[in-house]
DNA sequence: AGAAATCGCTCG
DNA sequence: GTACGAGCGATTTCTC
């Protein structure tokens, strides 16, 4: 087992401190690069040409806890890894995915009964926490040593709970695309800074004037940035100090009314209210978002080194098996509103590069589709490109070229809503504020009888979760759901909608990992095309301009052949300078 | 003063 | 009480 000490959480600009090592239960060593006696120990040259053969000895497993850190650690300081690598993090979130947390010190007390020294007793905490390497080495080798030993152990102790269907999914997919994940950190996305601040200042002086906007509209001064200050200005009656405008609270949160998006298009929908500050508080928030969430945040994480941004792609965030992206997160980045969208225009490829962006189609219908082996489903993908429109004329039994706009999209929700966990009451609520639940049941009656294996599979779900306590991906991904014995229903209902939905996203997200290490295997039929993001259903690669054709379509063949359904997979790609102009 | 909770919003 | 999965910024509340 290895471990790496530092001087810093991100990769890309923290200094190696010291490598631990341990090959046996009990033992651990620390090797020290940067401390405060220098004199006493080697110098990092000598330790990584040291450590060098081990890390590249392929009939040698290194074992790490999230590993992908020591990975980069170790690039930045002159190693690389080689296969094969284990990772005791991934072990334990495989086998339990319900975890609030995959920290070494939590799970060496859960699953070792062991208390790790907490790093704080070391370096401190918060504003005057100090570096690893000022840390005396009489401290920081038991530290360091423990590590290891720790991770050596975990793993001795998870490899157990591996055996079985999770084998094969640590061995042959999880721990595989830690090299992907770390390339793809260590690659990070070219941003520029100078379209991030253009499109700042357009926004700022809107929000400006929407401030003042706000100002006059409201009955008293306050803060367009709190919930709380604007829900007294809309909601406190107008003989109240402060005054406000006595409007009806049409939702409630913990601390009082809520003042969220539906609430406030309701305001401005309703022609009984008079005051614009709904819509002009709809506005603000919107620009306020992108200033400060993206604008702002992205243009402080461009690392000066290297002009990009390099963001942690987390394999074990979520309990489905997607991964989450964070510091900053690049999975959520603006697309649906049209200024929104612009913020794309900054993310770029380097000179003489282009962005080569291929996203699925429809990817976890496709998954019900083969997943259920519902005949109707599987006929429809096979026969067409519109889903929603095939679906909305088998539900409401019209004739497919006489379907409405309306109708496309009540079925566009109902195929969300399966894979959600459909409720009468959540569709209704999403079709419009004029649709009765008893509409939104028929609808939902309907399909169910249209496409029946669509139903057998959801009870299936549900009842699979009932017997093992659990439920598996394609992949045989397992995630717990232990609330689905409770006697509460609404927590039993909330369990059910967790059992299907885990089933399906779960499964696109082994598709795509599938995706990511075929990709792996191939990408040297491409010089100097590298994965640079990852979006649950889309990947995104830069690429040497001369081998943009070639990048797409190896891209679009790796991702429409990562499995073999009773569906077919389709990719949609395209060529382009910066993401935006990706669709 | 700093951590934690709340609200709201961004994405698939 | 209600559609599934995430991360993060601003404000507010809690804790030391």
């Amino acid at each position: 087992a290895i471990d790496t000490e530092t001087d810093g959480l991100d990769p890309r600009t923290a200094n190696l401190c010291g490598v631990s090592i341990s090959v046996e239960a009990g033992h651990g060593a620390y090797i020290p690069v940067r401390s405060p006696d220098l004199a006493s120990h080697l110098d990092q040259e000598s330790v990584i040409a040291a450590l060098r053969p081990l890390l590249e000895d392929a009939s040698l497993l290194k074992i790490g806890h999230n590993i992908k850190f020591d990975v980069n650690i170790l690039r930045r300081a002159g190693a690389e890894f080689c296969a094969p690598v284990a990772d005791t993090m991934l072990a334990a979130w495989l086998v339990d995915a319900s975890r609030s947390g995959y920290g070494m010190d939590a799970l060496a007390l859960g699953l070792l009964e062991y208390d790790c020294i907490p790093i704080s007793d070391l370096i401190g905490r918060g504003k005057d926490a100090v570096t690893f390497d000022t840390i005396d080495l009489d401290d920081a080798h038991v530290y360091a040593a423990e590590d290891a030993d720790i991770t050596l152990r975990l793993w001795e102790r998870l490899c157990g709970d591996l055996e079985g269907p999770l084998r094969g999914l640590f061995d042959d997919v999880e721990c595989p695309l830690i090299a992907s994940l770390a390339d793809m950190e260590w690659a990070g996305v070219r941003v520029d800074p100078a379209e991030l601040d253009r499109q700042r200042q357009r926004l700022v002086s809107r929000i400006e004037e929407l401030k003042v906007a706000i100002g006059k509209a409201a009955p008293h001064p306050f803060n367009p940035d709190s919930p709380k200050q604007l829900g007294v200005a809309l909601f406190s009656a107008a003989d109240a100090d402060p005054p406000g405008l006595g409007l009806k609270v049409i939702k409630r949160g913990k601390t009082g009314p809520s003042t969220d998006q539906e609430v406030l298009e309701r305001l401005d929908a309703d022609p009984n209210v008079e005051t614009t500050i709904p819509r002009l508080v709809l506005e603000h928030r919107l620009l306020s978002k992108l200033v400060s969430t993206y604008l702002v945040a992205l243009k402080e994480a461009i690392n000066p080194q290297t002009g990009r941004v390099h963001a942690s792609f987390n394999q074990t965030g979520t309990a489905t098996g997607r991964l989450s992206s964070s510091d900053p997160n690049l999975q959520n980045i603006p697309i649906r509103s049209e200024v929104g969208r612009e913020i794309r225009r900054a993310f770029v490829a380097e000179e003489g590069h282009v962005l080569v962006c291929a996203d699925y189609s429809q990817v976890e219908l496709r998954v019900l589709a083969h997943l259920s082996g519902d005949v109707p489903l599987i006929a429809a993908f096979h026969a067409g490109e519109d889903i929603h429109r095939i679906v909305a004329a088998e539900v409401f039994g019209t004739p497919l070229d006489e379907i409405s706009d309306e109708q496309r999209s009540a079925a566009k929700m109902v195929n969300f809503g399966i894979i959600y966990g459909v409720t009468p009451w959540g569709l209704a609520r999403r079709l419009g504020d004029d649709v009765p639940n008893e509409r939104a049941a028929a609808i939902i009656d309907d399909y169910k009888a249209r496409f029946p294996g669509i139903d057998r599979f959801l009870r299936r779900c549900v009842h699979d979760a009932e017997n093992d306590g659990y439920v598996e991906t394609i992949l045989k991904r397992r995630r717990p759901i232990p609330q689905v014995h409770s006697s509460n229903p609404a927590q039993r209902a909330r369990a059910e909608r967790i059992a299907i939905n885990t089933v399906v996203q779960g499964s696109a997200a082994d598709l795509i990992k599938l995706a990511m290490l075929a990709l792996r295997d191939r990408i040297g039929e491409l010089p100097g095309a590298k994965l640079v993001l990852q979006v649950h259903d889309e990947l995104v690669l830069e690429t040497p301009q001369e081998c943009a054709d070639a990048t797409r379509d190896l891209l679009v063949e790796v991702m429409e052949g990562a499995m073999d359904l009773s569906v077919p997979l389709r990719a949609d790609a395209a060529v382009s300078a910066c993401w935006k102009d990706a669709k």
